[in-house]
RNA sequence: CGGGGCGUAGCGCAGCCUGGUAAGCGCACCUGCCUUGGGAGCAGGGGGUCGGUGGUUCAAAUCCACUCGCCCCGACCA
């Protein structure tokens, strides 16, 4: 490919908007452009990379068996309204009416789609197991987008969704997945972890998320160097740090005007961990009283999967249903739930008297007051692996791929049953399995950058190799140029020359910042003496190699690491 | 949806507080000369209803109201 005749609009300047790294980098070197919030069009050499991240899911995928197909975008409403999901999900489903006034929705996941196709086709045991994906756009109209191309309300997903008779048939399209995905991944040149995930809305038991550590994430998880547990935070266990021991006489302090964990233990000499944070929140089924050590904070997910969706209290709240104000709560006395962390199972703590301007002190668990118990803190950096002890530590993670079963919750209102054997009549066992195109590329820009701009992995680059005559005016330069440029691409490499008439800096600038992995330069000083320069873009390491020997040495490069 | 910020030429910005003499800079673009190993130089040139609407005023990029759009933090994220 020419440069000249390619649209590669490459920006000196960071468009403002810009933030995450990926999102300024392929702005900036001509691989995306916006078209609204969310909305992105990829470039010529923004599709590439595309296009090569989905050949490789492509081959891992038929690897394990899997079948390609093609679903539809617009979906009618009747079959999202047979499982749910259509009154459950909310406003970030697209709705819209055909001409007719049929409801329609553009689609955000194709669960129900594939089972209802599953319901159509699928009669007998003798046609299972089944794996179908597609490579499909997805609409999400999502309250934020953001990052660039990380979280966008369009996006590209690969989507598949195995069908098997039982939950056997199921552990093991489960496990094919995540070796694919692991292959998939691993060939992308990403840095990624496997960690279990909330199978939250989409149902079923176990659920595991595919993560691309990345400051531009938006999730944490938490990792054990020791012992490999790997889980996002929102269901990460963990063992608090100890908390100080030493017994407290039980006795009522005053604590004028003092409210928070930080007040109170200041005025009283005592560390944080010693409290008891007692917190109000109304759920469905009326108010619930948690209870956290006074070190922690609540994660909300694991409250939520207890008690269902919930809100904090207010003021008037509070009063009304405690008979004391915020601050002064305590675990003692009271009618309503009671939830408490785990961590507070063990010592004797301090908390809000049930009395303005009043703590307790001396508090024992089972003895002054009682709970359900339940693992309700947000796993920190510094606590400990609740498996084997050792020390947890938090990443910032780019989701990349998700895998879940989902069981039978969309075959069964969907009315996917086979028969098996015994002539009887069973739901299929389901399991979907997403991955993102786009944040994949978006990962590998996040993990492999320098000042000077991206640097791909070699098996998703837009080129393999992009040859820089720096003098066009040098007939000489430009033969040579033209000659490795047609050597190279016999070889099966994709070649991009830069036949420009610029500079010569800025075709190393533009080269450096679209971050092609291997650069053959062609300048005249060195030409004179029958040599060329190969330049690796991620080392930044220099060779030179005598002009018949450049496309062997350069066909080493890229297939020796790719 | 809550909080914050920003909309002036393709991109990055100044001007706004203190209304007039304020449509300006750098880059990019076009023409010519020159140059060719890290985003050159000189000369000439084109391009902007200052996001939109309404108001205040003799006068609005500038003040006020509304509105649209974009970004960031949070909530949400099937």
């Amino acid at each position: 490919m020419r440069f000249s005749r390619m649209f590669i609009p490459t920006l000196k300047e960071t468009p403002s908007e810009a933030e995450a790294v990926s999102h300024r980098l392929l702005l900036r070197a001509g691989f995306i452009r916006q078209l609204a919030s969310g909305l992105y069009i990829f470039l010529p050499l923004g599709y590439r990379v595309m296009e090569r991240i989905n050949t490789i899911i492509r081959e891992e995928m038929a690897g394990i068996g899997a079948q390609e197909l093609l679903m539809t975008v617009l979906h009618p409403a009747e079959i999202w309204q047979k499982t749910g999901r259509w009154e459950e999900i909310g406003e970030e489903m697209f709705r819209l009416k055909d001409r007719t006034g049929r409801h329609m929705c553009l689609g955000m996941t194709h669960e129900e789609i594939m089972a209802w196709l599953a319901s159509r086709e699928i009669r007998s045991y003798r046609d299972l197991p089944q794996i179908w994906y597609q490579i499909q756009q997805k609409l999400r109209d999502e309250a934020r987008p953001k990052s660039g191309i990380i979280r966008t309300r369009e996006f590209l997903m690969k989507d598949s969704y195995s069908f098997d008779r039982d939950e056997e048939g199921l552990e093991q399209s489960y496990r094919l997945h995540e070796g694919a995905y692991h292959r998939i991944f691993n060939r992308c040149g990403l840095r990624f972890y496997q960690v279990e995930s909330d199978p939250g809305m989409m149902g079923g038991a176990t659920a595991h998320e595919f993560m691309a550590p990345s400051p531009a994430g938006e999730d944490d998880i938490a990792l054990c160097g020791s012992c490999g547990y790997a889980a996002n935070v929102e269901l990460a266990r963990s063992l608090s740090p100890e908390t100080e021991a030493g017994d407290l006489p039980y006795e009522e302090v005053h604590t004028p005007g003092k409210r928070t964990v930080q007040e109170v233990s200041e005025f009283l000499g005592l560390p944080p961990s010693r409290f008891i944070k007692s917190l109000l929140y109304i759920g469905d089924d009326g108010p619930v009283l948690v209870l956290l050590r006074g070190d922690q904070d609540l994660q909300e997910r694991k409250l939520q999967r207890i008690i269902g969706p919930f809100r904090t209290a207010g003021k008037e709240e509070v009063v009304a249903t405690l008979g004391v104000e915020a601050g002064f709560i305590g675990p003692a006395g009271h009618k309503v739930r009671i939830i408490a962390d785990e961590a507070l199972k063990e010592g004797v703590y301090v908390s809000g008297a049930n009395r303005a301007d009043y703590h307790l002190k001396g508090l024992r668990p089972g003895v002054h007051f009682d709970a359900e118990w339940a693992d309700l803190h947000i796993a920190k950096e510094g606590d400990r692996c609740h498996r084997c002890g050792a020390p947890l530590r938090i990443e910032r993670v780019i989701e990349i791929g998700n895998i879940f079963k989902l069981g039978t919750k969309y075959s069964v209102p969907l009315r996917a049953y086979y028969l098996d054997e015994n002539g009887v009549e069973r739901p299929i066992v389901m399991g979907s399995y997403g991955i993102g195109p786009a944040r994949v590329a978006a990962a590998a820009v996040e993990q492999s950058h320098d000042q000077d701009g991206i640097i791909w992995p070699r098996a998703i680059a837009p080129f393999d190799v992009t040859v820089l005559p720096l003098n066009m005016a040098d007939t000489e330069t430009v033969e040579l140029a033209d000659e490795l440029y047609r050597a190279l691409t016999e070889k099966g490499l994709e070649v991009l020359i830069d036949d420009r008439d610029e500079r010569a800096g800025v075709k190393f600038k533009d080269a450096d910042l679209i971050g092609i992995p291997t650069q053959v330069i062609i300048g005249q000083k060195s030409l004179r003496q029958g040599l060329v320069e190969i330049k690796d873009r991620r080392s930044r390491q220099r060779e030179l190699v005598k002009r018949e020997e450049v496309v062997e040495r350069v066909v080493d490069m890229v297939q020796g690491s790719a």
